[in-house]
DNA sequence: TGTACATCAGTGAACGCGCGTTCACTGATGTAC
DNA sequence: TGTACATCAGTGAACGCGCGTTCACTGATGTAC
């Protein structure tokens, strides 16, 4: 039964096969980018994912010309709303919001759902492997994350250079991230979070 | 002709074939290390690799029971290595060694060659998706290289606890190596060492 | 509004390649006597 | 010291599996008239 979809996702039944289309076409990018986060690129199966989002192997390409450009796809979508997210928190109190993303950037929580979290972590050792469109769309990506942050952690900051306490910030945040997930033991894992976390709040609280 | 070196690599000739077989296994042991590190654990290929040593892929199993088990092994040895590295530093004057200790490690040149540099950028990542034997072997690594990173950042540290300050510094070391590395961008690659250089060597210098 | 046709999402078998691993075999090394 | 034998590093063909990609085909959708 192809073009029908029983039970639509978002509770509302598809109008038109071009809507469904386009559904599905979301559903891919988003279970594409939280596989990425899990399980790395090369983690991630063309057959594992169509059956993920309903649909076999084979249409795969009717989507996406490659894995290749299905990943800087999902890379180009996450990366936007990551920094979308970020830039959202220019609120009254920054310093407030910036502690508060420090303390659930490095929770144990996130650390269990790479899935759902920032993609620096789990995707940038990959990145570096990878086909130059990807690394455009991460370095693109990359770029926007870090002028969003700048505006809460650098106060007065050179016009066209990086701002140089968003760049430390995220360094340590995506380092810790990085080893605690890598490693076995989950007493030495907590301890990562916990001092990276005290040494960024201890900088940026009141 | 198997077990015939006709140029041994050291220079010296092999006088038993045991010998040989210990350097064949040394060699093995740190062309993957640094094949880990350029390429990851999926980018090493068994055959690729006995080439480089001078052998054929036939022969991998007399030297390790899987690939897994080479990764645990040369994981071990790089990361003994490291450790020793950092331990070697308490020297006279710790501020003057760490602070040229951060900026080699942020160096450009470090970013260019890491199949010769730190493993915690180039594999934290990779190691996550791993089996257990590698994890525990990392955990332990890591666990030994903060600790001696502590003799030199943290002054009056707990007895059985992480110390703080290497955790802060290795993670910042790590997560804008991880960054500068996936990188596309020239500039923005140097900018990110640069910020990270700087933002790590202010709190260390003198 | 109804009909004929073109388009295209979706299917699943098949292809082709790469790669870790196995295995029968070779011949050198080292040892027992 | 010399000889016979066992051991084992090394070889390269072959296996088996997984996976990205292709392709011929189906049938529903959407459009032209």
């Amino acid at each position: 039964m192809p073009n029908v979809v029983t039970i639509p996702p978002n509770g509302v039944a598809l109008k038109t096969s071009r809507a469904h289309v386009e559904k599905n076409r979301e559903n891919l990018l988003d279970a594409a980018s939280k596989g990425f986060r899990r399980k790395g690129f090369e983690g991630v199966k063309v057959a594992e994912l169509m059956q993920e989002v309903g649909l076999t192997h084979g249409g795969f390409y009717n989507y996406f010309k490659s894995k290749d450009e299905l990943a800087a796809s999902a890379c180009d979508t996450s990366l936007k709303r990551q920094a979308d997210c970020v830039r959202a928190m220019s609120g009254a109190d920054t310093s407030v919001e910036l502690v508060a993303y420090i303390e659930r950037y490095l929770s144990q929580a996130s650390r269990d759902a790479p899935e759902n979290t920032c993609l620096f972590p789990s995707l940038s050792a990959d990145v570096s492997r990878q086909g130059e469109a990807v690394r455009t769309v991460f370095s693109d990506g990359l770029r926007d994350y870090l002028d969003a942050m700048g505006d809460l952690t650098d106060t007065d900051r050179p016009k066209d250079g990086l701002p140089h306490n968003a760049v430390a910030v995220l360094s340590t945040l995506v380092g810790a991230m990085v080893l605690a997930r890598a490693v076995n033991d989950r007493q030495l894992s907590d301890g990562i979070l916990y001092a990276a976390r005290q040494s960024l709040t201890r900088r940026y609280e009141k």
